[in-house]
DNA sequence: CATTCATGTCAGATAATCTAACATCGGCGT
DNA sequence: ACGCCGATGTTAGATTATCTGACATGAATG
């Protein structure tokens, strides 16, 4: 399944593909953008350009905010996120600790509750 | 697995991204085009959009002139594939003659030989 | 050698996208 | 009520991407 990720995050679709995916205009798009919830390449001539994780990731942002949840809270969702990732990268380094364990379980479980959001890692289809 | 099938042939792509994917240029493709290779769709502003089949199709194309087959030839081989496909939507239609078995037959495996080319149907992983 | 096929290249026009700035509008605290 | 802030709309001017159509070229081929 490793070409399925590289598919997924190869940066392809110009802005106007992804207004008409998502149902966005372009300025929430470059607004989100700057509020740091997505990160579009640019191209040679500077042209934003979006893979379909990114997509995924905009509709996604669409969900909360009409579920009443701002942008900095999807950031905040985001960034602990990442320290996840992160952490778990990190364990195929070296084992993780005692504490370790504890911190990224409970990271977990908190985002569990919610409003019907998808789980880090869920992926919608297309 | 319909979906995947939607997927694929969403033209989202713009003729800079499918350049980038097939290593052909803007020339060639257009030039395929012309010479009824591929159909990519156009936006409304006039601009070609192109979906992953689309981009299949150039890589195959691509190979086939790497072997030697002229366009041409190319084009003989799709419209074939069309008409096999026709020919399979109609069966689903009204049962099919012992003629038209023995021509649908014919056909597919006069595509078995070949180059190492891909049966029709087959998809590379983009 | 003259043609044909596949492609390169160029020019002029149009479309898409960029940034930056200012406008709007709903909610919210004082 | 007033003013602030977050999210989005809108506009202008500049830049990049793509379009069509024409002409050029290089290799193969009769």
């Amino acid at each position: 399944m490793k070409e399925k990720e590289l598919r997924r995050s190869l940066a392809v679709l110009p802005i106007g593909t992804v207004m008409k995916l998502t149902s966005l205009t372009a300025r929430q798009i470059r607004y989100y953008e700057a509020q740091q919830l997505v990160f579009p390449e640019r191209n040679e001539g500077n042209r934003r350009m979006y893979s379909l994780n990114d997509v995924d990731r905009l509709l996604e942002i669409k969900d909360y905010l009409a579920d009443g949840v701002n942008v900095a809270g999807i950031k905040a969702i985001y960034d602990q996120q990442q320290q996840v990732a992160q952490a778990k990268a990190a364990a195929q380094q070296k084992p993780l600790t005692d504490e370790d364990v504890r911190r990224i379980l409970q990271d977990e479980f908190i985002r569990q509750g919610g409003l019907g959001h998808p789980a880090p890692g869920m992926q919608r289809p297309l």
